[in-house]
DNA sequence: CGGCCCGTTGATATGACTCAAATAAGGTGG
DNA sequence: CCACCTTATTTGAGTCATATCAACGGGCCG
């Protein structure tokens, strides 16, 4: 109960901020800027070169500010996102409005693949930060010719490991002690931060601990007890939201740490 | 410790029993049966009529016997199953052999999707009761044309319903009682008997309490209490492996049964 | 018959949740 | 720039749900 109520404030201060949606209106949006097919598939990592030349800006961008609303379930389908820069969550909400944090998107994730399957959204998609999205149409991935075919493979390629992640995170939270959830969650966004060309082993957390324990079925105390003591034993340099991870191999086999009341028991 | 355990036991039982793949080695394979495309299609639920009319029976069956292993995680992805008949389970291990049960596949779901992403599957899939699957080779979806690409189009779809189902799971696991998990687990199992021309309310469970324990992120323990919670109080007949479900309605709802005692300490 | 799973049930331990309070951080308006 | 309000975070104490450990019965198969 205290927890839904927590989750419908946080809903309504989110949509008070802006709910116009310019999707399928986008003579009402103005463009900030555009980028090429090029530049497109670069960022979703496909490989082939572009076949036509046709190096024009096909692709529209659009900005929206930290807590904007992206696209909410049940919204009509019309359009692929790939993030250009930013972070975002996306999450999932049953019919009591229970809501479920899935993913924390970030620069090269695509958004939006969820509405494929019945032509609406299922999930929500928030900002939590400014983000700058590149708009793919969805009837890009209906054509058959040309690069368009690249685009339909690697967004099969996507979802296919998409579905395997999420298939990894049901394991997460339904095997894992908390200390290990949390680890897996440091070891994962470090390796999308270094991924994308950074170290990896510091940065910030962009989303609260609420948003954590949510996506990784664990209470905001817990999340924050066991970040403290990472921070404590050494493994990890906690300081808000700043996270700098010592030692990745232990962060990696953790289980459980200090079980070292049994011991002590048996002694 | 004893969990894993278990799992090996689990597991080494099963691979005894046929541990040679007959895929990518068909002229050593002596089908059982064809499929034509129609009748594929039907099963699969594309509505389209074929366009060529060419109703010659191109896709292959192949018969497993219960325990059998249809594919595991690292082999390399060659075929797409459409399961004909039987009962299987998909399993994800971790690299300790910690193992998740994924999915509990049935008449008209697609195996193998998880291959698609890398080339080489990821999860293991064993037959749970014999079973008969039609092959779809790999090369029929990199094809563009005629009905190739309905087919493509829906296991688009099928692919992205996957991935919300797995998030609906992600949340089940993370956030619901083992009430909750159990009740929801019945529901689903019983609307895909429904909508497999089946009542939906009574039906025989194909799985082990320890299988149901993994999928829920529970233990066989704690299911097995549950069912017999739920046949006490009337919301459900369980005898071993016999469900007959009473009350869809106070199922759907169910968070937690008898949330008596904090109540009478009130008073 | 004997061994092996599978399922049930009970007793106990414990990890994570709940409730609560205090502190810190961030944004807003005067 | 400061005061104020809201939200995020930390930490503690107590409780509860589920895991763990253990014993037993039943069905199946060699």
């Amino acid at each position: 109960m205290a927890h839904s109520e927590k989750f419908q404030s946080n809903l309504s201060r989110i949509i008070k901020v802006d709910d116009a949606s310019p999707l399928g209106d986008t003579k009402d949006f103005r463009p900030r800027l555009w980028s090429s097919k090029q530049q497109l598939f670069n960022l979703l990592k496909i490989e082939s070169p572009i076949s036509d030349s046709d190096n024009l800006n096909d692709y529209q961008h659009i900005k929206y500010k930290s807590d904007q609303k992206i696209c909410a379930s049940g919204d009509m389908y019309n359009n692929l996102f790939v993030v250009y820069s930013g972070f975002l969550k996306t999450s999932w909400s049953d019919m009591n409005g229970n809501e479920k944090i899935l993913s924390f998107p970030m620069r090269g994730d695509v958004i939006g693949l969820d509405g494929i399957g019945r032509n609406e959204y299922q999930n929500d998609v928030v900002a939590i930060s400014d983000v700058e999205l590149i708009i793919i149409p969805n009837k890009k991935i209906n054509q058959y010719e040309n690069d368009d075919i690249l685009l339909q493979s690697k967004l099969l390629h996507i979802l296919c490991n998409e579905l395997i992640n999420s298939q990894k995170i049901e394991y997460i939270i339904g095997a894992l002690p908390a200390e290990a959830r949390v680890a897996k969650f440091l070891l994962s966004l470090g390796q999308k931060y270094h991924q994308l060309g950074f170290s990896g082993k510091s940065f910030n957390l962009r989303m609260t601990r609420n948003d954590i324990g949510s996506y990784l079925g664990l209470t905001l105390e817990t999340v924050s007890r066991t970040l403290s003591e990472f921070n404590k034993v050494g493994l990890v340099t906690v300081d808000q939201k700043y996270i700098c991870i010592h030692d990745t191999e232990r962060l990696k086999q953790l289980r459980r740490i200090t079980p070292v009341r049994k011991k002590l028991i048996d002694n």
